[in-house]
DNA sequence: TGTCAGCAA
DNA sequence: GACA
DNA sequence: TTGC
């Protein structure tokens, strides 16, 4: 039978009569589902603070708080019989009214979140809606849910990217999965649209495990974590970190740099007798230009050099097109590099134009160093598991990776370097959108046969009158990978700054997948082309589709089609930065 | 206990 | 390291 | 090994 019945209603008025009867508040504290200590505490502390409680409910009962989850549950639980007079009078409340008027010294107002749902499913919904903000509802691939640029946890995702990159740098093999388990970590916490406040806020969150976990819990209760903090200071970490921000130096360059020829500095290295890159030409071009590389390009400069680029495709053929991708296109102010997707409405004839392409831009001084790529479609439709080679593919799907010169009298004003990134995004925003309407008036104005006259004009200008100006030999391979000649290069006075930028050329038919792998992120990438494996069976590269189980590539000529036939929501490329 | 995207230079 |  |  009930435990508590009206019967025992006057041990609670008993109760009632020792507390102030200027505020009518009687409270059943429901014992159920709080464990004792709790609850003792609870009600010592009501008491303390003039809130009258009862262990025992009766019609004198104003407030009952329990920590079951819904009405209905605490009726049966209770046994007692919904509709009853009895129970009509008061209300229910979960126990947060409780703890806030204990916080209060006095009685709340009772609201929206005091309340105790009705029924369960109703309850159930709110947990969801509520857990929605902290941690469930998280989908499992990066690519099912929305990371904006900017959110709300940056003191943990940076510390997490922290362990991350220690773990990238460490030479054992098991690091390098180590490393991926912290980014994926990390970018669970970039889609919660709230700071995480409490450990319960990442209950649930996919990819993150007991150590990732720790670390935000150490953060949150001391505002910083042990092992970050030693990694922080691990000054070897740090020399070997600055040197991996060099072009073409990965983990185990850096290691050996610091490890075995002790060196600390960029100085140290160009003056490091041992090291003559003569083999690896983009090693040196990035040793020698490092100190141009490391401030990034804005993005007012990578629009630029895609209307240069632009301007001298249409020279080749006008209807070519030239999109900016990468982190640009999701919104970013700043790049490592400008990465530009190239094509060609027509099938076919985008083939070729890329040896055009840099020929012509060599040709005006305007290349430093590069190196070209070819790829092959054939490889999705074969890959790995079928032997099925449908290969007589011709495609080409070629890129440059390399360094241009950015003529520095195109350069708009300082803002568009990272040193002054101190300004609001919006004063940004509101810059950039000037200079971009500016730019492109200039540029459709004049026709697209003469060159965009004020452009044209500017760059020959700076380079004219440059000696530095020079046309590498006509392979446009690298002339000379002399190192010290290359920094001689780099420290002389010259009218333009070294970028990084990649060129990549797609035919109409591969436009759209080409679109989504080169906007990024990486790590959107990665998780999209999992999902298309693990949950479709299909095989996804920055080419296409491949249906494994039928067998056949599948088209599609935009990216919401991508999305689509992956069967996933599109997202923008501003909710791809993962 | 196997997997983590996958390929070019 | 996290997950299936 | 480094890059995308
Ligand atoms: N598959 C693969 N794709 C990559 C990788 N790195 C980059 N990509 C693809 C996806 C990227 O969005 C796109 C451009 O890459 P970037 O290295 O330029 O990075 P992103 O533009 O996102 O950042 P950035 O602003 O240049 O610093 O190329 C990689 O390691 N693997
Ligand atoms: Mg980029
Ligand atoms: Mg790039």
């Amino acid at each position: 039978m009930a435990g508590y019945s009206n019967k025992e209603t006057e041990e609670g008025v008993g109760l009632l009569s020792g507390g102030d009867r200027k505020n009518d508040t009687l409270v059943f504290v429901v014992p159920h589902k709080i464990g004792k200590v709790r609850y003792d505490i609870l009600k010592s502390a009501s008491e303390k603070n003039k809130i009258c409680t009862t262990k025992t409910f009766s019609s004198h009962v104003t407030h009952v708080v329990t920590e079951c989850s819904s009405k209905a549950q605490l009726f049966r639980l209770m046994k007692w019989t919904e509709g009853s007079p009895l129970y009509r009078s008061a209300r229910y409340l979960k126990l947060s009214w409780l703890t806030d008027s204990i916080k209060n010294k006095s009685p709340v107002e009772i609201v929206n979140c005091h309340l105790l749902s009705d029924d369960e499913l109703e309850s159930k919904c709110q947990e969801l809606h509520a857990a929605k903000e902290e941690s469930k509802l998280v989908s499992k691939y990066e690519c099912q849910r929305s990371t904006p640029l900017h959110h709300q946890n940056e003191n943990l995702t940076d510390a997490l990217s922290a362990v991350e990159e220690e773990a990238e740098i460490l030479d054992r093999k098991e690091d390098y999965s180590r490393a991926l388990a912290f980014c994926k970590a990390a970018c669970s916490l970039k889609c919660l649209t709230k700071p995480v406040s409490s450990i319960q806020d990442i209950k649930g969150l996919p990819n993150i495990g007991d150590h990732s976990r720790d670390i935000i819990k150490e953060i949150l209760e001391n505002g910083f974590s042990r092992e970050v903090e030693r990694i922080k200071n691990d000054h070897s970490l740090q020399k070997k970190k600055m040197f991996m921000s060099i072009y073409g130096v990965g983990p185990s360059t850096a290691r050996k740099w610091v490890d075995v020829l002790q060196l600390a500095t960029i100085e140290d290295v160009i003056n490091c007798p041992s090291i003559n890159p003569r083999k690896e030409a983009r090693l040196a071009y990035g040793i020698a230009f490092h100190e141009d590389l490391k401030q990034q390009v804005g993005r007012t400069t990578a629009m630029r050099i895609r209307d240069i680029v632009h301007n001298e495709l249409k020279t080749l053929d006008g209807e070519v097109t030239v999109e900016v991708t990468g982190g640009f296109r999701r919104g970013k102010q700043f790049g490592h590099d400008v990465d530009l997707l190239i094509s060609h409405p027509v099938e076919g004839r985008e083939t070729g134009l890329l040896q055009k392409l840099i020929h012509r831009l060599n040709s005006k001084g305007l290349i430093l160093h590069g190196v070209m790529e070819e790829s092959t479609f054939s490889e999705e439709m074969l890959s790995k598991s079928s032997k099925l080679t449908p290969k007589g593919q011709l495609d080409h799907f070629e890129k440059w990776i390399g360094i241009m010169k950015f003529p520095k009298n195109l350069e708009t004003t300082p803002q568009d370097s990272v040193r002054d990134r101190k300004e609001t995004i919006k004063d940004e925003f509101k810059e950039e959108g000037k200079k971009r309407i500016k730019l492109d008036h200039s540029l459709t104005v004049t026709d697209h046969n003469h060159i965009g006259s004020g452009l044209q004009e500017q760059i020959n200008k700076s380079f004219q009158k440059s000696s530095t100006s020079y046309s590498p030999s006509p392979a446009s391979l690298p002339s000379s990978s002399d190192l010290s000649e290359l920094v001689k290069l780099a420290q002389s006075e010259r009218e333009w700054r070294a970028s990084r930028v990649d060129l990549i050329i797609a035919p109409a038919s591969q436009y759209a997948y080409a679109l989504v792998g080169w906007t990024g992120s990486k790590m959107f990438n990665r998780s999209l082309r999992l999902y298309a494996q693990r949950e479709l069976d299909m095989k996804l590269t920055s080419h296409g589709l491949f249906d494994m189980k039928q067998r056949k590539p599948i088209q599609a000529s935009s990216e919401q089609e991508v999305f689509e036939i992956l069967k996933l929501q599109y997202r923008n490329p501003e909710e791809r930065n993962c």
